[in-house]
DNA sequence: TATGAATGAGCATTCATTCAT
DNA sequence: TATGAATGAATGCTCATTCAT
């Protein structure tokens, strides 16, 4: 009998590695034999596990973004109320940005791009970057819908609102990456916060 | 020495096309064979205007965002009320992605994108891209202070608030170019604004 | 020991379904996996009954002319006519060719080209090509000379002429499994036989 | 102005060289680096002739019957009796296989046993195997017809007789190449052309 | 000055074989 | 004995850059 092996941890336990050295490396940059020798294993091994350097690429990308999305949702179940619900996804991520492993921002942003990048459509369709957005839209919008039947919120066109709310952590996280000293990330995101909530509140 | 002036006119002839062929295939895509065929000349001749490929991507990344800092500079020159300023800014950018030249968004997305790969830290400065989101923040926060001077905005930190005004564009352009479709830029940028300009006004 | 018997069974029976992947897929494209699976069998226990690849492949190719031999050899047997031995010779390729297993072609074929590739002198040797044709030519040059001693057919150097009839053979089977259609192989080989009896025979 | 450099000519220069080596180590076994050595060219040079190692293996091929067949149909041309031409075309395959360039019968046999193996079809198609010998059936049937028409050879299916004709040399070129010493060739194919012109003649 | 022919470093991927279990 | 997980040698091809003309 060979040995035995437990398939889909190994995968994991790769993917973890893989996803580590596109955080140290880009993804571009990043070498099968890279991957291979961070792991300890032989560069033959990984495509026991793994159809090609793309299939590790939207691996990575779709259990990033799927794990965050579980987590977010986790962490605002409990909450009902929409403003502190808005609270927790700021918080929620700027703990991952600076209190998490260090490398989170900079593999998020190299996801980011490469899809951003990805000309290539069949690459593009797989990563289903459109979905993941999508899906932190629904999230968002919901809590909005409910702030707004809450009659907490003005009424406005909450998709557009989501994207708003989504788009601007993107945007400041580009700057923080490029600049940390420069700007304050927790209180840019507080003002982000309070202004966005301050502009679709209803005033009493 | 009338060559000098030539000299530099097909330097910028040449850059432009490569822009141009950036936009269509993606910066990684763009194989230098490309850039010349299309600016009719040989291979080699693009090696007498630019150092490298390198050299080229920076010089294009470089112009492109001087350029758009330039109109932006003199778009809002002629006006002095701080919210009528922001919307020129906000009015431009839309414009640019939607009305202007089709490219527009592409290559600056695909700038962005690359800028952030790029964890080659000469190439990365080189770029300057801290540089030229530092001046975008210098425009904005110039206007917020005026703004705070005339009493029509709260007091804040500007620069901060200046950030997350110029983060929440790349973001909101990001998930357009996603997916133009589900996204009315137009709306979703009024959105924006109104929220962004109730969330800084002095409330009456 | 009973467990000899076993060994040589399943040696034989993986050597069976290799021939039949061979012939399918061809040597060179036929992979170690896709004869243990065929064999429904593991792929490392190819390894216990063959010493690599090319073992696989010598020994099929071994096996497959030594038995068409025994046949040929077995058909004549009975029969003492020259003429008539040499249309037994001809019957039973035609049938083997077009009436056997529809794969006889392709695979003798396969490894008649595969023989002539191997500039490697010790797989050749292993091969014993030189060998496996000198038996064929000995059975017709046997035929030859028992027409010549029975006045039947003219003098003439047998061992060229058992060359030329069996050249034909290959030859001809190369044209028809290039184009099946074009060529109808009963009667291109009722032809030479014809043309090769009427060639050798006393004129009367 | 760039070395100026007859394109066609090193094309066919680098062909040529190809060729040798595919005769020296076979096809498969021939890396494109020893081609670029055996040239005294860079690998990537080699690219700027061909498109890729299948396109100069299709285009060794096809040049190397195209000019066959060419040389034979000239030889041919001046003679009349059909069954001197018979002869010429004998005697020219003897003379390009053990007189011509000693790589000869070795190409030959390699072109002829990877076009065999193919299974490739697009590969397969672009060698055009089936044509070429097409094209030989054709002229060999322009012979035979030509004989019937004169009244020297008996009335027979042309195409199949042809057929017969030229398999008969690619089996004999065969065993010849694999033992050399004991088949001799000049022999052999004296033989089968009188056999064969025999069994075709009309007899008075 | 302009050119494009020449170059070779660099890399993803395949697959026969090994060997721990 | 049987297995399949692990391996790494081996190779075709790309493309930025050089340089002879």
């Amino acid at each position: 009998m060979p040995r035995v092996v437990n398939k889909e941890a190994k995968k994991m336990q790769i993917l973890q590695v893989a996803m580590k050295v596109f955080a140290r490396k880009g993804v571009v940059k990043t070498k099968m034999i890279d991957i291979a020798t961070e792991a300890a294993i032989g560069k033959g091994t990984i495509y026991e596990y793994f159809r090609s350097k793309e299939d590790i690429f939207i691996s990575a990308f779709t259990y990033f973004f799927e794990t965050m999305l579980d987590e977010i949702n986790q962490a605002i179940h409990a909450e009902h109320d929409p403003v502190r619900q808005l609270q927790i996804i700021t918080d929620y991520s700027l703990k991952s940005l600076i209190q998490g492993n260090e490398e989170f921002a900079d593999i998020m942003m190299d996801f980011w791009a490469e899809g951003v990048r990805h000309k290539n459509q069949v690459v593009l369709s797989s990563m289903n970057l459109k979905g993941i957005y999508a899906d932190y839209r629904k999230i968002v919008a919901k809590i909005l819908k409910s702030g707004i039947n809450q009659g907490i919120f003005k009424k406005m066109d909450i998709n557009a609102a989501a994207s708003v709310f989504i788009g601007t952590f993107d945007g400041i996280m580009l700057q923080w990456i490029l600049d940390r000293k420069i700007l304050n990330l927790q209180k840019v995101l507080s003002i982000l916060l309070d202004t966005f909530i301050n502009g679709i509140k209803i005033e009493k």
